[in-house]
DNA sequence: GTACCTGCAAATGTTTTGCGAGCAT
DNA sequence: ATGCTCGCAAAACATTTGCAGGTAC
């Protein structure tokens, strides 16, 4: 990597540009809207959540709640925060950071890992589901399935425990497509 | 680091998830070897495979391939520097990671994710298994299951995927036990 | 008014890398 | 020989935090 002598712990550049692809998620969210001021908007699904709980609710967090409520993918922490800036104002990305962990701390956001060193996140409340990531074009896909958490409990039974929790992530790929286009990194194609 | 959304850097992405290598083999090595000078000893069961793979053999390498394979747990980074300082010479946690990350690439060895921000690492041929972490403990449990596989195999293909890899991990709380808040995080009571 | 928020920059913690020196083949 | 390795320190990054000034309630 690049790497100037001299050059003092300077404001580090975060993650480069993503591939085109990445926009399949920024459609959903960027479709047209009347650009109402922030305060006459109505109240994102997150932020009843979050007024339920008694949270204070500034402009930030109404913007990021926001946010996080139009996502239909699982958006990491650098994500929310371009869309956040897209959609309005201007935010920090600590306090996207900060607000994101508050919003798990309430339970109302899951932080998901699927490697690739960032944290991605979830609603919570979209209900129990498991992923299948497609390696070559990096897109998750969400499903359920009975017959598993059957067979999860069976076996945490089977070990002496009792089932708390529990994560499965499938990686698969497309079996007649085009095998060997690059391998895209974790790229944004995410659903 | 205050980040700026106008600037990039170069290479920013990880590697993406690779898929973990399947293996028949589950004999679980015993370590009842004798104790003899770093240089005498036998090479150990990781080196054999460096050896084949043509990767050439340093004093540093045989010390972290000898300490990995005597490793019965998941150990991380932190962990195989300590044991292998402990065990003998100097060596850096620099080259600890180069040789992880080595290992990793030639299949020998497999990076877990538990959560807790650190990498950990099992030996590839351990064969193909699961785990389910004791939430109060921290403990690790290996398993496997052949319906589960079998299961996983025909969801990923009733979501028109071929499966390439996967990960189940199962959280679990022992029933009878006093439910005793046990310091969990990483205390090393790993198996 | 007061306790909580925010933006900024600096700090953290983990992992990677440039460089010159050293070692395996 | 010579090309791969090593140790060291610094870089790279994702994430957190201290602080001073603002804001919701």
């Amino acid at each position: 990597m690049a790497r100037r002598p001299g050059r003092d712990y300077g404001p580090g550049p975060r993650r480069p540009w993503r591939p085109p692809a990445a926009d399949a998620d920024t459609l959903m969210e960027s479709r047209t809207r009347p650009r109402l001021p922030p305060t006459e908007a109505p109240p994102s699904r997150i932020e009843r959540l979050c007024i339920e709980r008694g949270l204070k609710m500034t402009g930030q967090r109404r913007l990021i709640a926001r946010v996080l409520s139009e996502a239909e993918d699982h958006p990491d922490v650098e994500d929310v925060y371009r869309r956040a800036l897209a959609l309005d104002s201007k935010v920090s990305i600590a306090t996207v950071y900060r607000t994101v962990r508050l919003l798990e701390e309430n339970g109302i956001l899951e932080k998901r890992d699927f490697g690739g060193g960032r944290a991605r996140y979830d609603l919570a409340d979209r209900g129990h589901h498991h992923h299948l990531i497609d390696v070559d074009s990096g897109r998750v896909i969400e499903f359920a399935d009975k017959e598993f958490d059957a067979l999860a409990q069976r076996l945490a039974q089977r070990l002496g425990f009792d089932l708390v929790g529990q994560r499965l992530e499938l990686f698969g790929r497309k079996p007649t497509e085009a095998p060997r286009t690059t391998p895209r990194r974790r790229a944004g194609g995410d659903t």
